[in-house]
DNA sequence: CTGAAAGCGCTTACAG
DNA sequence: CTGAAAGCGCTTACAG
């Protein structure tokens, strides 16, 4: 009468009677098959094809204290984030690491202080193993608080406030932008300047560095009228290169320290009618999608997104399992294209 | 001695000894409050904020048999989903949504055959109470899967093969191909082409049927010559354009199913030295981040994807709820910008 | 309105 | 190797 009813699932239980066996054989055999006979966990596995059974996480979790599964944080407003190709290509490598240990990755933004104190709650409540944190502004709250909470964490790039106490993956930022600025100089340009992330970022800091330290070397001035702030936004390249444009018509490169920026940084100097490359040379930062959508398209520095994500995972793994916290630093290279 | 140690997290019957209630009151408060004095009410509210009280999920799925998360499944190859914006968009809208519902979600995808199978299992076993199900090709495994292990599911785009059963939320994509080839007509273009999306998917038929549709009205000759079909990537688009150009040399308009691709037509255009608007206007579909990053500015369709993503939340709720499956059909809107 | 109790489906020492 | 049993933290009829 009620196999038109919904079924309720076949639990250990049922898989126990079919194979003959109790219920801590079968879970034996479903935590990795020790101290099982070879025949009892022949029969396990048939009553387990045949009920199809599925175990049942909220009642394995209730007991081992894990959930099995990892959060994506963003702790920015979200339009940075999805503005931002880079974030595509980082959420999907590690949706693909996790994948790779069956770990389900739950997305989570915390925009406002509002979301983040929410988030915080619930992420403290045992909802997840442990978090990668993708967030460029250090001074993050959030990240504070988890350490705080013991919930295991790995930041992709390097947190500027927190200290050693947060493992962490990054591309090397300063070697990037040394290897750009040498490149641009190479061709024989003169008049580099350069357009910044924000001061609080590891990208913003360190990729400046690398272009001061450069030009140095080259024996090229350094002039701050050469240096102008962005917030890796598009329209804050635009405004930025602008700005260049004005306090520098003499510039003859500039190393854009994202290429969203860079796309931004096209595009004032479109309208102010300079050519790129053959007037200004153009050199972005990340090799994001954003670097093939130009025109000329993006001479620019890759960052290996699929490492950094791999590694993200190993890491926040490891730290799950026990681990120390640690850092991982891995090298950019330089990709021609037309721009410079 | 143990301060240091991780304290367990309180549970509900810490609260109810501060309270000096049972745990059965504890939980009532925690559920609504409905029979519950005032006085008990408020000693547990009080013992909760003392001890910092967070229920435990895994305990209270356990009982009630529900996840309180969502998924938002992907059931194509990533690539796709992360070079189109609109993915994006859709992404952060149902974010949004749950957010306000308290809900969080959980990102899936599920590219390839292996990973649907272990995703359709990860989901049957009851992880998430519905699925916000994004795929543009019709004839979905994964759709009818679902169904049939009576999941709650929407999703985006009318499901071209699964009939009535599945609800959806879609944008009225007949209407807004239309608008756009009459803009394309109105403004005296007469071998107006279009790129069209994959034949199975119902951006990629109702798209095309409402240019022919309008073409027809507008007393034009339909030319199949003028219609090339792309796959909603923008490589397909700028293959499309250029064999288009070349099967019709005097075309002087074309309608792109997608921002994305027209992107990619674009890319063609210039390419063959076509001028664009004037020797070629070029309408898109989407109003996607795409049509803003190219040059000219696009004139696209827009989808409105905000209400999109609202809707698909607020129909799966309801199916959860026990609702019915519902369609929404929703508006597009021409936006004029300097492509056509 | 409220407490005592059963039970959700699992894992894991504990004995054998 | 294997079974019986306790217990994870919660919710929900069931009596009062």
């Amino acid at each position: 009468m009620s196999t038109t009813g919904r079924r309720r699932p076949p639990t250990i239980h049922d898989v126990a009677r079919e194979a003959g066996v109790s219920r801590g054989t079968v879970s034996r055999v479903l935590n990795g098959g020790h101290h099982v006979s070879p025949a009892s966990a022949d029969a396990v596995n048939a009553a387990i094809r045949k009920t199809g059974y599925v175990v049942n996480r909220h009642a394995r979790s209730l007991i081992t204290g894990r959930s099995d599964s990892v959060a994506f944080l963003l702790t920015e407003p979200q339009e940075r984030f999805f503005e931002d190709p880079n974030f595509n290509v980082l959420l999907r490598g590690c949706t693909q690491a996790l994948a790779a240990h069956d770990i389900p990755l739950l997305l989570v933004i915390a925009g406002t202080e509002a979301e983040r104190r929410r988030i915080s709650r619930y992420i403290t409540a045992g909802h997840v193993d442990g978090v990668l944190l993708v967030s460029s502004h250090s001074g993050n709250p959030m990240a504070e608080r988890l350490v705080k909470a013991r919930i295991p964490v790995v930041a992709c790039g390097k947190p500027l406030g927190q200290g050693a106490r947060i493992a962490y993956v990054a591309a090397d930022d300063r070697d990037g932008a040394r290897e750009m600025v040498r490149h641009l100089a190479a061709s024989g340009r003169r008049r580099i300047a350069t357009v910044t992330g924000p001061p609080d970022t590891p990208g913003g800091v360190e990729r400046l560095a690398g272009y001061r330290e450069t030009l140095a070397e080259a024996g090229l001035p350094a002039d701050e009228r050469l240096v102008a702030e962005g917030d890796y936004s598009r329209a804050g390249g635009e405004r930025a290169m602008a700005e260049l444009l004005e306090r520098a018509p003499d510039v003859d490169a500039v190393f854009v320290a994202s290429d969203l920026m860079a796309q931004g940084a096209l595009t004032a100097l479109e309208r102010a009618g300079r050519r790129v490359p053959e007037d200004v040379a153009v050199g972005g930062f990340d090799d994001s999608p954003a670097a093939l959508g130009t025109r000329p398209p993006l001479t620019t520095i890759r960052q290996p997104w699929d490492r950094i994500s791999t590694e993200m995972v190993r890491v926040l793994l490891g730290r799950i399992a026990g681990e120390d916290p640690s850092a991982v630093i891995l090298p950019t290279e330089l990709v021609r294209r037309d721009s410079a």
